[in-house]
DNA sequence: GCCAACGTTGGC
DNA sequence: GCCAACGTTGGC
């Protein structure tokens, strides 16, 4: 089982958001970055835990954890012309981008910051407190993700 | 295939 | 709201 972090702003989707769907169960489109889809595609596998981080938001930090219910599939929001994140070269024939389901297992006790995180030499190699890492989604050692929940 | 311009992310 | 750090686009 591999361990992940995914970033999302709570303004646009939150943990509260995602554990109030039904089954507490929600697909994760609208990622448009190469690096963040193959991962998806190719790496994220049912039962993988992962970390729930708000972004761009008062204290930016890991807030919950959930868990992959549905393996990659087509990401049906690029088909839509009214959607946000439409992109016309994806076709459900031929689909440029992937997404997975996720389900809402936890919310942590408390928010374990972005920069709670930067201050543990162990987890300086974690790629979200890299600087300049905008990816949305990354992977976390199982190392780190035991590390990260004795913050807590 | 290079690279400047542009758009986006996301912390601060 | 600013701006650094990226990724993408498109002219050449």
């Amino acid at each position: 089982m591999r361990y992940w972090l995914m970033k999302s702003e709570p303004d646009t989707f939150s943990i509260s958001d995602l554990s109030d769907r039904p089954l507490q169960t929600e697909h994760w489109d609208g990622v448009r970055n190469y690096q963040a889809r193959n991962m998806m595609r190719d790496d994220m596998k049912l039962g993988d835990q992962v970390f729930f981080y708000h972004s761009n938001c008062d204290v930016p930090g890991i807030v919950g954890i959930m868990e992959v219910v549905k393996e990659g599939y087509a990401d049906f929001s690029a088909f839509d012309p009214d959607d946000k994140h439409f992109d016309p070269k994806s076709s459900p024939d031929k689909p440029t981008w992937i997404m997975v389901d996720v389900r809402f297992v936890r919310q942590l006790s408390r928010t374990i910051s972005l920069k709670e995180l930067k201050q543990h030499p162990a987890l300086a190699d974690l790629a979200l407190v890299r600087r300049g890492n905008r990816l949305s989604i990354m992977p976390v050692t199982a190392e780190q993700w035991a590390y990260i929940l004795a913050l807590e």
